[in-house]
DNA sequence: GCCGTTTTCGGCCCGACTGTTTTCAGTCG
């Protein structure tokens, strides 16, 4: 079976952490980075291109040497280049380089005049005072490389999209009460709808930059600060996450916003539009010479380029600017287009909350329609529903649609694919109901082709509508089984079945690259909340924010759809 | 190592902050 896409692109970023460490010309580097970038968010698998006797070298920053690594990637599995840069090096050396406040130079340093080789390493020698006597280190330095060294150790994360946002929206409220601070974004990676964030980009506009600074190392649930310089400085909460503050006046929040929104990708290809028409961005403006043109908006730092404004979801480097300049850039899909929920859980399985109340939750998040899919009986742990306990839920849901307006409730289930991919109710059982949500709950360790065969079988069964979930990745913790993905994709779009993204913070599954693929191929996609309780619903937010990232429009997501047209979609699917 | 409406060589995004310096290298975003 073909290398991924993911670990071509593995492979590129080792070689560019190894070049790093000695020491390479800056932009060889870059061009290993940037071209790890594309092809690990490049929607279609190169090895396919490779069986198609396609090139690599129309890929952006790909030219003949990187297209000829990926063709030897592709043949044999790996890479000479990579082969003798590891023989040329401990192993250790690039863990190091994850490290914050740690760079290849200084790593090479304490290599060559410690043997500092591993992270386990460098905690030893800074706690024996080794490192303060380097020329160059002090004793500040060394404390700070045990500190980011144990707290490597000690297996710091990067943190779900949800839980940041708590934190976000609780600082945001802090910052707000100061009447110094006259605008407030959280930018960065938060911004641009990351699954995870590994800090928070806070950026306030004001005149009494001093004072706005106070106010934001005044908020109580700061453990320690890093740095505090007059516009920048960076936190850590008690909580583990860093905060970084930037306060720049009101006439250059837009630019300040495009810069901490990043990606530092797509700012450099904007400063370098910039730059051809004679033009340079910073963080406090657009500038044609010394005189600034623009700054206040981040509409008009675009405009200023030529370009529409893009979306910050969009900011990955991965073709918007392109589509900017064509006037190709998607209408994205917004949280008001969704007019449905297709999974939701109530406590008939492993749900906290009856149907009435996820009923009442679901019209209060501004939904007209939503589907109660409980586990099947298969799944025990979560109290899985067989045929008989199904049909009394059918007949309370039945009660409910007529005793209520405002909300309709779709008669569902979440049902087990087994082990060869049957599914643990009979076809007679699911024809009753309005929808059929598929999903994997175990047997994850079948090989790639064991797993593929298994969810296609289970596709193939006439009531399947939805296929949840469909890489079963929990976020920091599983990674999905393996998986034969453009089979997978190839196969809903025969069948005409949905696949679902996930919006459960733990999951988030589609992926951003994976939902971009699916929906070119003309695959629905069906946003789901997994909503386990009152709250649940909440998580369409970050499902939206994911499909944006995906270049979702409203009309490759079936539940923007009224519930009439909703229903002869998965009417269609079962006449097949 | 890539790239071209300053083209096949000579560029390649830009500024803030820290710690250790005595004018700046390293790191970060």
């Amino acid at each position: 079976m073909g290398v991924t896409n993911v670990e071509i692109a593995a492979v590129f970023d080792e070689i560019a952490d190894w070049l790093e460490l000695d020491g390479a010309n800056p932009f060889r580097i870059r061009a290993y980075r940037t071209a790890a970038r594309t092809i690990g968010s490049w929607p279609e698998a190169l090895a396919l291109r490779a069986r198609d006797g396609r090139g690599f070298d129309d890929l952006p920053g790909i030219g003949a040497d990187l297209a000829g690594k990926i063709g030897e990637i592709l043949r044999r599995g790996d890479c000479a280049l990579l082969r003798r840069l590891r023989r040329a090096h401990p192993r250790g050396l690039t863990e190091l380089l994850k490290l914050p406040g740690v760079g290849p130079k200084r790593i090479a340093r304490l290599h060559k005049e410690l043997g500092v080789t591993s992270v386990a390493k460098l905690v030893r020698a800074a706690r024996a005072g080794r490192i303060r006597a380097l020329r160059g280190f002090g004793p500040r330095t060394e404390r700070a490389l045990l500190d980011a060294a144990t707290a490597r150790l000690g297996s710091a994360r990067r943190m779900k999209i949800a839980a940041a946002a708590a934190f976000a929206d609780a600082i945001t409220a802090h910052l707000r009460a100061s009447d110094a601070v006259l605008e407030l974004a959280v930018a960065g990676s938060f911004r641009r709808m990351r699954e995870t964030v590994g800090d928070l980009d806070v950026l306030v506009a004001s005149r009494r930059g001093a004072e706005a600074t106070a106010h934001f190392l005044a908020y109580p649930a700061i453990a320690r600060v890093l740095a505090h310089g007059t516009t920048r400085s960076s936190v850590v909460l008690k909580s583990g996450l860093q905060v970084d503050l930037r306060v720049v006046p009101p006439e250059s929040f837009g630019a300040a916003l495009v810069y901490f929104t990043g990606s530092k990708a797509h700012c450099i290809a904007l400063r370098r539009i910039a730059r051809q028409q004679g033009l340079k961005i910073n963080e406090y403006g657009v500038f044609r010479g010394e005189r600034r043109i623009a700054g206040a908006t981040e509409t008009e730092i675009y405009a200023t380029v030529g370009l529409p404004p893009i979306a910050p979801e969009l900011r990955e480097d991965r073709g918007e600017i392109d589509a900017a300049r064509a006037q190709r850039l998607p209408r994205l899909i917004e949280r008001a287009d969704l007019r449905g929920d297709l999974h939701a859980h109530t406590d008939a399985s492993d749900g906290h909350a009856g149907l009435a109340a996820m009923a009442a939750a679901a019209q209060a998040a501004g939904l007209d329609y939503f589907a109660v899919t409980d586990h099947s009986r298969g799944l025990r742990i979560a109290h899985g529903l067989d045929a008989e306990r199904l049909a009394r839920q059918r007949e309370a849901i039945d009660r409910f649609n007529a005793e209520h307006r405002g909300i309709v409730v779709l008669h569902g289930v979440e049902v087990e694919i087994l082990e060869h991919g049957e599914l643990d109710l009979p076809d007679a059982v699911l024809a009753r109901l309005d929808l059929v949500v598929g999903a994997v709950h175990s047997h994850f360790q079948l090989s790639r082709a064991r797993q593929t065969a298994r969810i296609l079988r289970a596709m193939d069964r006439p009531c399947f509508s939805v296929l949840a979930h469909p890489t079963g990745r929990l976020l920091g913790e599983r990674a999905g089984y393996a998986l034969d993905f453009e089979r997978v994709v190839r196969h809903a779009r025969e069948r005409g079945c949905f696949l679902e993204l996930n919006a459960h913070p733990d999951r988030l599954d589609l992926d951003d690259v994976q939902a971009r693929v699916a929906a070119a191929a003309g695959v629905p996609i069906a946003i789901g909340s997994d909503a386990h309780d009152v709250n649940g619903f909440a998580a369409l937010r970050f499902g939206i924010g994911q499909a944006r990232r995906a270049w979702l429009t409203a009309g490759e997501v079936v539940n923007t759809l009224p519930l009439a047209e909703l229903k002869r979609r998965l009417a269609a699917i079962r006449r097949g």
